[in-house]
DNA sequence: ACTTAATTCGAACGAACGTTCGAATGAGCC
DNA sequence: GGCTCATTCGAACGTTCGTTCGAATTAAGT
Protein backbone atom coordinates (compact mmCIF):
# COMPACT_ATOMS: atom_id res chain seq x y z
CA UNK A 1 0.00 0.00 0.00
CA UNK A 2 0.77 3.39 -0.53
CA UNK A 3 3.10 2.27 -3.33
CA UNK A 4 2.97 5.00 -5.72
CA UNK A 5 2.33 3.76 -9.69
CA UNK A 6 4.42 0.82 -9.96
CA UNK A 7 4.38 -3.35 -8.82
CA UNK A 8 8.21 -2.93 -7.32
CA UNK A 9 9.46 -0.65 -4.94
CA UNK A 10 12.14 0.56 -7.58
CA UNK A 11 10.98 3.52 -9.36
CA UNK A 12 13.28 4.72 -12.10
CA UNK A 13 12.87 8.30 -12.08
CA UNK A 14 12.11 10.37 -14.86
CA UNK A 15 13.36 13.76 -15.02
CA UNK A 16 16.03 15.46 -17.92
CA UNK A 17 19.08 15.27 -17.83
CA UNK A 18 20.95 17.65 -16.33
CA UNK A 19 23.30 16.97 -19.85
CA UNK A 20 25.11 13.99 -20.04
CA UNK A 21 22.89 11.62 -18.03
CA UNK A 22 20.17 11.51 -14.94
CA UNK A 23 21.47 12.02 -11.28
CA UNK A 24 20.09 8.18 -10.76
CA UNK A 25 22.29 7.13 -13.86
CA UNK A 26 25.20 8.75 -12.56
CA UNK A 27 24.98 7.31 -8.94
CA UNK A 28 23.92 3.63 -10.94
CA UNK A 29 27.24 4.01 -12.55
CA UNK A 30 29.15 4.32 -9.70
CA UNK A 31 27.53 1.61 -7.98
CA UNK A 32 28.38 -0.50 -11.17
CA UNK A 33 32.21 0.01 -11.19
CA UNK A 34 32.35 -0.39 -7.43
CA UNK A 35 30.56 -3.43 -8.12
CA UNK A 36 32.73 -4.62 -10.77
CA UNK A 37 35.98 -4.83 -8.89
CA UNK A 38 33.94 -6.77 -6.06
CA UNK A 39 32.72 -9.42 -8.50
CA UNK A 40 35.80 -9.20 -10.05
CA UNK A 41 37.93 -10.41 -6.80
CA UNK A 42 35.62 -12.75 -5.39
CA UNK A 43 33.30 -13.73 -7.82
CA UNK A 44 29.61 -13.23 -8.10
CA UNK A 45 28.49 -15.72 -5.45
CA UNK A 46 31.57 -14.98 -3.21
CA UNK A 47 30.82 -11.52 -2.78
CA UNK A 48 27.66 -10.46 -0.22
CA UNK A 49 25.92 -7.50 -0.74
CA UNK A 50 27.32 -6.12 2.43
CA UNK A 51 30.74 -6.27 0.08
CA UNK A 52 29.21 -4.50 -2.10
CA UNK A 53 27.81 -2.00 0.18
CA UNK A 54 31.35 -1.25 2.04
CA UNK A 55 32.82 -0.99 -1.65
CA UNK A 56 30.21 1.44 -2.96
CA UNK A 57 30.08 3.27 0.38
CA UNK A 58 26.51 2.96 0.63
CA UNK A 59 24.47 1.35 3.05
CA UNK A 60 22.83 -2.34 1.93
CA UNK A 61 19.57 -0.68 2.36
CA UNK A 62 20.43 2.27 0.22
CA UNK A 63 21.69 -0.41 -2.62
CA UNK A 64 18.27 -1.75 -3.59
CA UNK A 65 17.07 1.36 -4.20
CA UNK A 66 19.07 1.15 -7.44
CA UNK A 67 18.69 -2.14 -8.49
CA UNK A 68 15.47 -4.81 -7.27
CA UNK A 69 17.83 -7.73 -6.81
CA UNK A 70 21.88 -9.15 -6.49
CA UNK A 71 21.64 -10.90 -9.44
CA UNK A 72 19.49 -7.93 -11.50
CA UNK A 73 23.27 -6.20 -10.45
CA UNK A 74 25.61 -8.43 -12.35
CA UNK A 75 23.19 -8.35 -15.35
CA UNK A 76 23.38 -5.15 -15.69
CA UNK A 77 27.43 -5.18 -15.26
CA UNK A 78 27.67 -7.75 -18.29
CA UNK A 79 24.71 -6.18 -20.23
CA UNK A 80 26.92 -2.66 -20.15
CA UNK A 81 30.16 -4.38 -20.89
CA UNK A 82 28.78 -6.46 -23.74
CA UNK A 83 26.85 -3.81 -24.76
CA UNK A 84 29.87 -1.17 -25.16
CA UNK A 85 32.19 -3.74 -26.52
CA UNK A 86 29.59 -4.91 -29.47
CA UNK A 87 29.33 -1.38 -30.08
CA UNK A 88 32.84 -0.23 -30.64
CA UNK A 89 33.80 -3.26 -32.85
CA UNK A 90 30.84 -1.89 -35.60
CA UNK A 91 31.81 1.43 -35.72
CA UNK A 92 35.56 0.30 -35.84
CA UNK A 93 34.99 -2.25 -38.54
CA UNK A 94 33.03 0.67 -41.06
CA UNK A 95 35.97 2.33 -42.67
CA UNK A 96 37.63 -0.97 -43.17
CA UNK A 97 37.25 -3.52 -46.15
CA UNK A 98 40.22 -6.14 -46.44
CA UNK A 99 39.07 -9.45 -44.73
CA UNK A 100 42.84 -9.60 -42.78
CA UNK A 101 42.80 -6.19 -41.83
CA UNK A 102 39.18 -6.58 -40.39
CA UNK A 103 39.82 -10.04 -38.50
CA UNK A 104 42.87 -7.80 -37.11
CA UNK A 105 40.68 -4.65 -36.05
CA UNK A 106 37.98 -7.41 -34.45
CA UNK A 107 41.08 -8.81 -32.10
CA UNK A 108 42.67 -5.54 -31.43
CA UNK A 109 39.63 -4.01 -30.29
CA UNK A 110 38.46 -7.50 -28.39
CA UNK A 111 41.79 -6.90 -25.92
CA UNK A 112 42.26 -3.06 -26.30
CA UNK A 113 38.95 -3.63 -23.90
CA UNK A 114 39.39 -6.55 -22.37
CA UNK A 115 42.75 -5.08 -21.03
CA UNK A 116 41.37 -1.38 -20.21
CA UNK A 117 38.49 -3.41 -18.10
CA UNK A 118 40.09 -6.11 -17.03
CA UNK A 119 37.79 -6.47 -14.08
CA UNK A 120 33.95 -6.18 -16.30
CA UNK A 121 35.56 -8.33 -18.42
CA UNK A 122 36.77 -11.37 -15.76
CA UNK A 123 33.03 -10.88 -14.45
CA UNK A 124 32.10 -10.87 -18.16
CA UNK A 125 33.99 -14.00 -18.61
CA UNK A 126 34.13 -15.74 -15.02
CA UNK A 127 30.47 -15.42 -14.31
CA UNK A 128 29.34 -16.05 -18.39
CA UNK A 129 26.44 -18.26 -16.53
CA UNK A 130 25.55 -17.50 -13.15
CA UNK A 131 22.39 -15.60 -14.31
CA UNK A 132 18.97 -17.41 -14.19
CA UNK A 133 16.93 -18.16 -17.01
CA UNK A 134 15.32 -14.57 -17.92
CA UNK A 135 17.91 -12.61 -17.59
CA UNK A 136 20.94 -15.30 -19.42
CA UNK A 137 18.47 -15.07 -22.16
CA UNK A 138 19.03 -11.13 -22.85
CA UNK A 139 22.24 -11.55 -22.64
CA UNK A 140 22.81 -14.63 -24.74
CA UNK A 141 21.21 -12.35 -27.37
CA UNK A 142 23.76 -10.11 -27.30
CA UNK A 143 26.44 -12.62 -26.76
CA UNK A 144 25.14 -14.58 -29.65
CA UNK A 145 25.46 -11.53 -32.05
CA UNK A 146 29.01 -10.70 -30.98
CA UNK A 147 29.73 -14.45 -31.90
CA UNK A 148 28.10 -13.84 -35.35
CA UNK A 149 30.12 -11.28 -36.32
CA UNK A 150 33.45 -13.27 -35.88
CA UNK A 151 31.98 -15.95 -38.10
CA UNK A 152 31.07 -13.86 -40.61
CA UNK A 153 34.73 -12.08 -40.53
CA UNK A 154 36.43 -15.63 -40.99
CA UNK A 155 33.89 -16.76 -43.42
CA UNK A 156 34.69 -13.57 -45.61
CA UNK A 157 38.53 -14.95 -45.62
CA UNK A 158 37.52 -18.06 -46.34
CA UNK A 159 35.75 -17.14 -49.37
CA UNK A 160 38.23 -13.77 -50.67
CA UNK A 161 41.35 -16.73 -50.10
CA UNK A 162 39.52 -19.80 -50.85
CA UNK A 163 40.65 -21.46 -47.46
CA UNK A 164 38.89 -24.93 -45.57
CA UNK A 165 38.82 -24.94 -42.09
CA UNK A 166 35.96 -25.36 -39.53
CA UNK A 167 34.55 -21.53 -38.73
CA UNK A 168 32.89 -23.13 -35.38
CA UNK A 169 36.67 -24.38 -34.19
CA UNK A 170 38.46 -21.57 -35.57
CA UNK A 171 36.37 -18.72 -34.00
CA UNK A 172 36.10 -20.68 -30.58
CA UNK A 173 39.77 -21.03 -30.29
CA UNK A 174 40.44 -17.12 -31.26
CA UNK A 175 37.59 -16.70 -28.38
CA UNK A 176 39.54 -19.10 -25.84
CA UNK A 177 43.28 -17.44 -26.51
CA UNK A 178 41.68 -14.21 -25.91
CA UNK A 179 39.20 -14.70 -23.27
CA UNK A 180 42.02 -16.88 -21.34
CA UNK A 181 44.17 -13.64 -20.62
CA UNK A 182 42.20 -12.62 -17.58
CA UNK A 183 44.01 -15.99 -15.81
CA UNK A 184 47.55 -14.34 -16.73
CA UNK A 185 47.69 -11.16 -17.59
CA UNK A 186 50.52 -8.73 -15.78
CA UNK A 187 50.24 -5.46 -17.02
CA UNK A 188 53.60 -4.89 -14.81
CA UNK A 189 55.08 -7.74 -17.06
CA UNK A 190 53.02 -8.37 -20.02
CA UNK A 191 52.55 -6.68 -23.22
CA UNK A 192 49.84 -4.31 -23.73
CA UNK A 193 46.82 -4.64 -26.22
CA UNK A 194 48.43 -3.38 -29.25
CA UNK A 195 51.24 -6.00 -29.19
CA UNK A 196 49.32 -8.71 -27.75
CA UNK A 197 46.78 -8.42 -30.74
CA UNK A 198 49.50 -8.23 -33.03
CA UNK A 199 50.72 -11.32 -31.86
CA UNK A 200 48.01 -13.28 -31.38
CA UNK A 201 47.23 -12.02 -35.07
CA UNK A 202 50.23 -13.15 -36.43
CA UNK A 203 49.75 -16.52 -34.59
CA UNK A 204 45.59 -17.19 -35.21
CA UNK A 205 46.28 -15.45 -38.98
CA UNK A 206 48.87 -17.44 -39.95
CA UNK A 207 47.62 -20.60 -38.63
CA UNK A 208 44.37 -19.97 -40.20
CA UNK A 209 45.56 -18.80 -43.63
CA UNK A 210 48.00 -22.11 -44.58
CA UNK A 211 44.77 -24.35 -44.73
CA UNK A 212 45.12 -23.92 -48.60
CA UNK A 213 47.09 -27.29 -48.87
CA UNK A 214 45.23 -30.58 -46.89
CA UNK A 215 46.62 -31.01 -43.60
CA UNK A 216 50.33 -32.26 -44.26
CA UNK A 217 51.15 -33.71 -40.87
CA UNK A 218 50.01 -37.17 -39.14
CA UNK B 1 39.17 -34.63 24.32
CA UNK B 2 38.67 -38.34 23.65
CA UNK B 3 40.25 -37.41 20.26
CA UNK B 4 42.64 -40.26 19.73
CA UNK B 5 46.02 -39.75 18.09
CA UNK B 6 45.92 -36.51 16.03
CA UNK B 7 44.95 -33.00 16.39
CA UNK B 8 42.05 -33.13 13.87
CA UNK B 9 38.44 -35.32 13.94
CA UNK B 10 39.42 -36.61 10.62
CA UNK B 11 41.52 -39.16 11.01
CA UNK B 12 42.99 -41.36 7.66
CA UNK B 13 42.84 -45.26 9.25
CA UNK B 14 45.58 -47.55 7.70
CA UNK B 15 44.33 -50.67 7.08
CA UNK B 16 45.75 -52.61 4.71
CA UNK B 17 43.72 -52.66 1.13
CA UNK B 18 41.45 -55.72 0.32
CA UNK B 19 43.43 -54.95 -3.30
CA UNK B 20 43.24 -52.03 -4.77
CA UNK B 21 42.36 -49.33 -2.12
CA UNK B 22 41.22 -48.88 1.43
CA UNK B 23 37.19 -48.76 1.86
CA UNK B 24 37.75 -45.45 3.24
CA UNK B 25 39.90 -44.52 -0.22
CA UNK B 26 37.02 -45.66 -2.34
CA UNK B 27 34.04 -44.01 -0.42
CA UNK B 28 35.97 -40.68 -0.62
CA UNK B 29 36.47 -41.14 -4.32
CA UNK B 30 32.72 -41.82 -4.67
CA UNK B 31 32.31 -38.53 -2.78
CA UNK B 32 34.80 -36.71 -4.78
CA UNK B 33 32.89 -38.08 -8.19
CA UNK B 34 29.66 -36.60 -7.00
CA UNK B 35 31.13 -33.04 -5.84
CA UNK B 36 32.89 -32.61 -9.08
CA UNK B 37 29.59 -32.34 -10.49
CA UNK B 38 27.91 -29.92 -8.42
CA UNK B 39 30.57 -27.86 -8.34
CA UNK B 40 30.82 -28.21 -12.38
CA UNK B 41 27.01 -27.01 -11.96
CA UNK B 42 26.98 -24.51 -9.46
CA UNK B 43 30.10 -23.51 -9.04
CA UNK B 44 32.30 -23.77 -5.85
CA UNK B 45 31.14 -20.62 -3.84
CA UNK B 46 27.04 -21.91 -5.43
CA UNK B 47 27.52 -25.25 -4.05
CA UNK B 48 26.53 -25.93 -0.42
CA UNK B 49 27.38 -28.98 1.69
CA UNK B 50 24.04 -29.63 1.60
CA UNK B 51 23.65 -30.19 -1.93
CA UNK B 52 27.14 -31.94 -1.71
CA UNK B 53 25.32 -34.14 0.94
CA UNK B 54 22.14 -34.71 -1.50
CA UNK B 55 24.12 -35.67 -4.41
CA UNK B 56 26.56 -38.19 -3.25
CA UNK B 57 23.69 -39.72 -0.71
CA UNK B 58 25.64 -39.24 2.64
CA UNK B 59 24.46 -37.17 5.51
CA UNK B 60 25.66 -33.53 6.04
CA UNK B 61 27.81 -34.37 9.44
CA UNK B 62 28.98 -37.88 7.22
CA UNK B 63 31.16 -36.10 4.69
CA UNK B 64 33.15 -34.74 7.53
CA UNK B 65 34.61 -37.93 8.00
CA UNK B 66 36.23 -37.56 4.85
CA UNK B 67 37.51 -34.19 4.83
CA UNK B 68 37.64 -31.52 7.37
CA UNK B 69 36.41 -28.24 5.09
CA UNK B 70 34.62 -27.54 1.88
CA UNK B 71 37.69 -25.77 0.81
CA UNK B 72 40.04 -29.22 1.27
CA UNK B 73 37.28 -30.94 -0.65
CA UNK B 74 37.96 -28.57 -3.91
CA UNK B 75 41.61 -28.86 -3.24
CA UNK B 76 41.45 -32.53 -3.67
CA UNK B 77 39.30 -32.57 -6.54
CA UNK B 78 41.64 -30.16 -7.96
CA UNK B 79 44.93 -32.28 -6.77
CA UNK B 80 43.92 -35.76 -7.82
CA UNK B 81 42.58 -34.06 -11.73
CA UNK B 82 45.93 -32.15 -11.94
CA UNK B 83 48.44 -35.15 -11.39
CA UNK B 84 46.54 -37.31 -13.11
CA UNK B 85 46.72 -35.29 -16.28
CA UNK B 86 50.35 -34.44 -15.93
CA UNK B 87 51.39 -38.41 -15.23
CA UNK B 88 49.29 -39.72 -18.44
CA UNK B 89 51.00 -36.65 -19.95
CA UNK B 90 54.69 -37.94 -19.01
CA UNK B 91 54.33 -41.09 -20.76
CA UNK B 92 53.04 -40.75 -23.95
CA UNK B 93 55.42 -38.42 -24.22
CA UNK B 94 58.31 -41.14 -23.53
CA UNK B 95 58.71 -42.72 -26.80
CA UNK B 96 58.37 -39.66 -29.14
CA UNK B 97 60.75 -37.45 -29.94
CA UNK B 98 60.27 -35.49 -32.85
CA UNK B 99 58.92 -31.50 -31.54
CA UNK B 100 55.98 -30.91 -33.43
CA UNK B 101 54.63 -34.56 -33.03
CA UNK B 102 55.56 -33.91 -29.24
CA UNK B 103 53.08 -30.98 -29.06
CA UNK B 104 50.42 -32.88 -30.94
CA UNK B 105 50.89 -35.03 -28.18
CA UNK B 106 50.56 -32.65 -25.10
CA UNK B 107 47.23 -30.99 -27.32
CA UNK B 108 45.80 -34.54 -27.96
CA UNK B 109 46.22 -35.51 -24.07
CA UNK B 110 45.36 -32.22 -22.59
CA UNK B 111 41.46 -32.32 -24.98
CA UNK B 112 41.18 -36.39 -24.42
CA UNK B 113 41.37 -36.00 -20.28
CA UNK B 114 39.19 -32.72 -20.84
CA UNK B 115 36.39 -34.01 -22.70
CA UNK B 116 36.39 -37.23 -21.00
CA UNK B 117 36.26 -35.58 -17.19
CA UNK B 118 34.43 -32.42 -18.64
CA UNK B 119 33.23 -31.97 -15.09
CA UNK B 120 36.04 -32.21 -13.05
CA UNK B 121 38.17 -30.00 -16.01
CA UNK B 122 35.56 -27.36 -15.64
CA UNK B 123 36.00 -27.01 -11.85
CA UNK B 124 39.71 -27.00 -12.09
CA UNK B 125 39.59 -24.50 -14.72
CA UNK B 126 37.07 -22.32 -13.40
CA UNK B 127 37.62 -22.39 -9.96
CA UNK B 128 41.12 -22.21 -10.45
CA UNK B 129 41.69 -19.17 -7.61
CA UNK B 130 38.77 -20.28 -5.43
CA UNK B 131 41.57 -21.57 -2.91
CA UNK B 132 43.41 -19.99 -0.09
CA UNK B 133 46.92 -19.55 0.36
CA UNK B 134 47.27 -23.12 1.80
CA UNK B 135 45.68 -24.92 -0.57
CA UNK B 136 46.73 -22.51 -3.22
CA UNK B 137 50.76 -22.68 -3.47
CA UNK B 138 50.76 -26.56 -3.13
CA UNK B 139 48.23 -26.86 -6.59
CA UNK B 140 50.26 -23.76 -7.71
CA UNK B 141 53.26 -25.91 -7.69
CA UNK B 142 51.39 -28.72 -10.32
CA UNK B 143 50.24 -25.93 -12.67
CA UNK B 144 53.25 -24.56 -12.84
CA UNK B 145 54.64 -27.78 -13.88
CA UNK B 146 52.66 -28.69 -16.47
CA UNK B 147 53.03 -25.28 -17.87
CA UNK B 148 56.67 -26.12 -18.14
CA UNK B 149 56.31 -28.96 -19.86
CA UNK B 150 54.71 -27.47 -22.43
CA UNK B 151 57.14 -24.09 -22.33
CA UNK B 152 59.76 -26.91 -22.90
CA UNK B 153 57.92 -28.16 -26.19
CA UNK B 154 57.78 -25.15 -27.47
CA UNK B 155 60.99 -24.14 -27.27
CA UNK B 156 62.37 -27.20 -28.26
CA UNK B 157 60.78 -26.63 -31.25
CA UNK B 158 61.91 -23.19 -31.54
CA UNK B 159 65.16 -24.68 -31.72
CA UNK B 160 64.66 -27.46 -34.02
CA UNK B 161 62.92 -25.44 -36.88
CA UNK B 162 64.80 -21.61 -36.00
CA UNK B 163 61.69 -19.97 -34.89
CA UNK B 164 61.33 -16.91 -33.28
CA UNK B 165 58.33 -16.09 -31.08
CA UNK B 166 57.26 -14.84 -27.63
CA UNK B 167 57.16 -18.45 -26.23
CA UNK B 168 54.55 -17.26 -23.17
CA UNK B 169 52.13 -15.71 -25.07
CA UNK B 170 52.18 -19.07 -27.60
CA UNK B 171 51.60 -21.51 -24.44
CA UNK B 172 49.36 -18.84 -22.81
CA UNK B 173 46.95 -18.94 -26.05
CA UNK B 174 47.15 -22.38 -26.42
CA UNK B 175 45.85 -23.03 -22.89
CA UNK B 176 43.04 -20.28 -23.65
CA UNK B 177 42.08 -22.39 -26.44
CA UNK B 178 41.86 -25.76 -25.17
CA UNK B 179 40.61 -24.60 -21.42
CA UNK B 180 37.82 -22.07 -23.07
CA UNK B 181 36.05 -25.76 -24.50
CA UNK B 182 34.12 -25.90 -20.81
CA UNK B 183 32.51 -23.16 -22.15
CA UNK B 184 30.65 -24.40 -25.44
CA UNK B 185 31.86 -27.81 -26.23
CA UNK B 186 28.81 -30.18 -26.65
CA UNK B 187 29.39 -33.78 -27.34
CA UNK B 188 26.50 -34.08 -29.37
CA UNK B 189 26.99 -31.63 -31.39
CA UNK B 190 30.94 -31.31 -31.56
CA UNK B 191 33.82 -32.70 -32.64
CA UNK B 192 35.57 -35.60 -30.23
CA UNK B 193 38.65 -35.14 -28.70
CA UNK B 194 41.03 -36.68 -31.62
CA UNK B 195 39.43 -34.47 -34.42
CA UNK B 196 39.66 -30.97 -31.78
CA UNK B 197 43.26 -32.28 -31.46
CA UNK B 198 44.05 -32.03 -34.95
CA UNK B 199 42.01 -28.61 -35.76
CA UNK B 200 43.67 -27.06 -33.13
CA UNK B 201 47.08 -28.69 -33.37
CA UNK B 202 46.78 -27.78 -37.12
CA UNK B 203 45.79 -23.72 -35.95
CA UNK B 204 48.15 -23.62 -33.41
CA UNK B 205 51.56 -25.05 -35.62
CA UNK B 206 50.87 -23.69 -38.81
CA UNK B 207 50.14 -20.39 -36.82
CA UNK B 208 53.63 -21.08 -35.28
CA UNK B 209 55.63 -22.38 -37.95
CA UNK B 210 55.44 -19.72 -40.45
CA UNK B 211 57.21 -17.19 -37.96
CA UNK B 212 60.35 -18.04 -39.90
CA UNK B 213 60.13 -14.79 -41.95
CA UNK B 214 59.82 -11.77 -39.64
CA UNK B 215 56.38 -10.28 -39.43
CA UNK B 216 54.73 -9.75 -42.86
CA UNK B 217 51.63 -7.78 -41.91
CA UNK B 218 50.91 -4.33 -40.27
C1' DA C 1 10.21 28.99 4.29
C1' DC C 2 7.30 25.31 2.80
C1' DT C 3 6.14 21.28 0.08
C1' DT C 4 7.06 17.38 -2.48
C1' DA C 5 9.68 13.88 -4.14
C1' DA C 6 14.15 11.63 -4.46
C1' DT C 7 17.52 9.42 -1.84
C1' DT C 8 19.67 7.11 2.20
C1' DC C 9 19.81 4.47 6.32
C1' DG C 10 19.46 1.44 10.88
C1' DA C 11 17.40 -2.42 12.25
C1' DA C 12 15.46 -6.32 11.53
C1' DC C 13 13.44 -10.64 8.82
C1' DG C 14 13.63 -15.70 7.79
C1' DA C 15 16.51 -18.71 5.32
C1' DA C 16 20.64 -20.90 4.32
C1' DC C 17 25.41 -21.33 5.24
C1' DG C 18 29.76 -24.33 7.02
C1' DT C 19 30.78 -26.85 10.83
C1' DT C 20 30.48 -29.58 15.33
C1' DC C 21 29.03 -32.98 18.76
C1' DG C 22 27.45 -37.04 20.94
C1' DA C 23 25.02 -40.72 20.14
C1' DA C 24 23.64 -44.45 17.08
C1' DT C 25 24.94 -47.96 13.73
C1' DG C 26 27.93 -51.16 11.11
C1' DA C 27 31.54 -54.53 10.33
C1' DG C 28 35.33 -57.54 11.73
C1' DC C 29 37.68 -60.17 15.26
C1' DC C 30 38.04 -62.80 19.79
C1' DG D 1 28.03 -63.82 22.92
C1' DG D 2 31.03 -59.46 23.70
C1' DC D 3 34.78 -55.92 22.22
C1' DT D 4 36.63 -52.50 19.22
C1' DC D 5 37.02 -49.54 15.97
C1' DA D 6 35.31 -47.41 11.63
C1' DT D 7 31.45 -45.18 9.80
C1' DT D 8 27.08 -42.61 9.71
C1' DC D 9 23.59 -39.61 11.33
C1' DG D 10 20.07 -36.10 13.61
C1' DA D 11 20.14 -32.05 15.76
C1' DA D 12 21.90 -28.14 16.75
C1' DC D 13 25.66 -24.29 16.91
C1' DG D 14 26.71 -19.39 15.64
C1' DT D 15 27.24 -16.66 11.47
C1' DT D 16 26.21 -14.65 7.33
C1' DC D 17 23.24 -14.37 3.50
C1' DG D 18 19.75 -11.45 0.34
C1' DT D 19 16.08 -8.70 1.10
C1' DT D 20 12.49 -5.56 3.33
C1' DC D 21 10.37 -1.75 5.94
C1' DG D 22 9.50 2.61 7.91
C1' DA D 23 11.58 6.44 9.28
C1' DA D 24 15.12 9.94 8.56
C1' DT D 25 17.63 12.88 5.53
C1' DT D 26 18.65 15.56 1.50
C1' DA D 27 17.85 18.11 -2.89
C1' DA D 28 14.56 20.80 -6.02
C1' DG D 29 10.88 23.67 -7.13
C1' DT D 30 7.92 27.30 -5.48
Amino acid sequence: MGSPSTATRVIRPRQRAPEPATRFDRRLAEILAHATDVFCDKGYEGASMRDLSRASGMSLAGLYYYFESKERLLFLIQKHTFSTIVQRLKSRLEGISDAEERIRVFILNHLEYFLANQQAMKVLSHEADALKNGFASELASIKREYYRICVGLLDELKQVRGLEFSTRIAVLSLFGMMNWIYTWHNPRVDADAKELANEMGDLFLHGVLTREVRREAR
